[in-house]
DNA sequence: AAATGTATTTTTGTTTAACTAAAAAATAGA
DNA sequence: TCTATTTTTTAGTTAAACAAAAATACATTT
């Protein structure tokens, strides 16, 4: 597998996500930021080597094997991301573009030991599931933080406002994109949450909690 | 810089390495393992570029700026394998591959945080040194056991003697490939050792010492 | 149901970076 | 000087990209 075939998996299965559904050429070229007769051309090739379904016209889905190659990307995308937030001190925002490089490397050994170093993480610093070694993995969905039962612990990965005065707040409040939070009560009365976030417990307005976002496995 | 262009300038470095001497077309070739003509093109191309001083006919050598790219790969080189040996448990001589493909990353701050996490190390697994970010480095030198001065410390790179009783008593003895050695005091009566070995000090005989290399730094 | 127009997709033909084989040129040693 | 070796040139290949133009599919209208 070159780079370039190895981008092109990943494109198509991101696209295709959900339900591997059939992906259209042009919205291929757009997420590879290419021309679609670029497209075409290797996804001709990537069918003849039964990564992907193509018949002319109709789109490409990934075959099988496609899936699971895609997936061991994906896996090796995200445990980088990882070593890079807790080993490197990166910052959630900072891994994106170095990972893209080091998905790459091949050796399976290599991403075995990392995993183990790593203590088998679930998920990655955006909150995103790892795939297991053999492509097994839990769903995560993104939801507002009040949205969410008692005892839910997921990562916080955005704000639906995003207004000084309530960006001062979660500053002052060290709630940080990235940092993990777990709802530990909710009060009856005005919907308000007590959450743990790292090691500090705070209650927050229901008014805050609708304008946070949680991404949560399962 | 393509990851061809950084193979190129390694290999010229490692051939010219102790005094940058012009390195002939095709000693560079049977490097790479590729064909003498591949080599003239690129190194017109490398030439162009500013990283290579270049005359048809009289070889090639690395300009300044060339011998700071050489560096700057060597350096992310042997801190990648000092990163899978200490962090990820590789042996020895399991890293040399991976670490081939991790040091084509590109990313100035991966290579810094990654020097911080593994402390600032001096010599990489084989005990070769590792530049600093500035490109200064030592020397390294391979010298026989019984010829380094008391006090001096190194790795252990290889054996002169490669049959199975010296091999055995290596193996008794827990002497390693890789492993850090340190000239306790010699006596005068016989030359033989004491040495110490990660945490354990032993006593070997002049005859073992004459067929142990060790690659020490300065 | 057929025709038409538009948007998408493929084809065709180029470009660039790498490579190779074989021919030509330059160099160095006898 | 001559000759063998090394190096470069020339010509051609492959992989990955691109753009322009042709082909195709599909939706809408008649």
């Amino acid at each position: 597998m070159t780079l370039s075939e190895e981008d092109y998996i990943k494109a198509i299965y991101h696209l295709g996500k959900a339900d591997n559904s059939n992906v259209s050429t042009n919205a291929v070229a757009e997420q590879m930021e290419t021309k679609p007769s670029s497209v075409t051309d290797m996804v001709k090739k990537l069918s003849e080597k039964g990564l992907v379904n193509y018949k002319r016209y109709k789109g490409v889905s990934l075959t099988e094997y496609g899936q699971k190659t895609a997936l061991s990307i994906v896996r090796k995308h995200r445990l980088w991301e990882v070593f890079l937030v807790e080993k490197l001190d990166f910052s959630w925002d900072e891994v994106h573009e170095v990972a893209e490089q080091l998905e790459h490397i091949k050796s399976e050994m290599l991403v075995d030991r990392l995993d183990k170093h790593l203590g088998y993480p679930q998920v990655d610093p955006h909150g995103d599931p790892i795939p297991s070694k053999k492509g097994e993995f839990k769903k995560a969905i993104k939801k507002l933080l009040n949205e969410v039962p008692v005892g839910t612990s997921g990562i916080c990965v955005g704000v639906k406002d995003s207004s000084p005065p309530f960006l001062k707040f979660l500053d002052k409040n060290k709630i940080a994109l990235g940092d993990t939070i777990l709802v530990l009560d909710k009060e009856e009365f005005d919907g308000s949450l007590h959450i743990q976030i790292k090691e500090n417990k705070i209650h927050i307005s229901s008014q805050i909690a609708t304008n946070l976002y949680l991404k949560i496995t399962e």
